[in-house]
DNA sequence: GCCAACGTTGGC
DNA sequence: GCCAACGTTGGC
């Protein structure tokens, strides 16, 4: 069992959204980035990911979700009305993958991106060391440690 | 809205 | 293959 973060703008998918039907899958979808993908591609059913909100008032991971389908061709590659669509994708060979999460758990409070950006423990956290990357790995004590800081 | 970081594109 | 131009992400 592996340990992620994705970022979402909480208008397009919030932690929220996840509680609302907590049996309900949600895609995860929309990633156009080779690292990032990368990442999505390596994610296996039971995998943990946190929730991270992120371009909003209260920046920080809002709680846990789960891996519930490893990656497939994410559908909004091929789709022209989508703002995804990748016209330079190949059905064939599809060029970007989507997972599927389901809700495990909303933190009563966000963890706030300044008190993990404050935590020597996490200081190597890709979150904090490499900016625009929407997808990550997360360590075994890093992801301890952030649970240790959810209320 | 500003701007730093940084991935992608395209000319050469 | 290099690199400048450009676009996007995302904190503030």
């Amino acid at each position: 069992m592996a340990y992620w973060l994705v970022k979402s703008e909480p208008d397009e998918c919030s932690i929220d959204d996840f509680a609302r039907e907590p049996q309900r899958p949600i895609r995860w979808d929309g990633v156009r980035n080779y690292q990032a993908r990368n990442f999505l591609r390596d994610m296996s059913v039971g995998d943990q990911v946190l929730i991270y909100h992120s371009s909003c008032a209260q920046v920080g991971v809002a709680g846990i979700a789960n891996v519930v389908s490893a990656a497939y061709p994410d559908p909004a590659q091929f789709d022209p009305d989508s703002p995804y669509h990748d016209p330079k994708s190949n059905p064939e060979e599809p060029r970007w993958s989507a997972v599927d999460l389901c809700f495990s758990r909303k933190f009563s409070a966000v963890i706030p991106l300044k008190q993990i950006k404050a935590e020597p423990a996490l200081a190597d956290m890709l979150l904090v060391s490499r900016s625009r990357l929407s997808v990550m790995p997360v360590s075994e004590a890093q992801w301890q440690q952030i649970i240790s800081m959810s209320v």
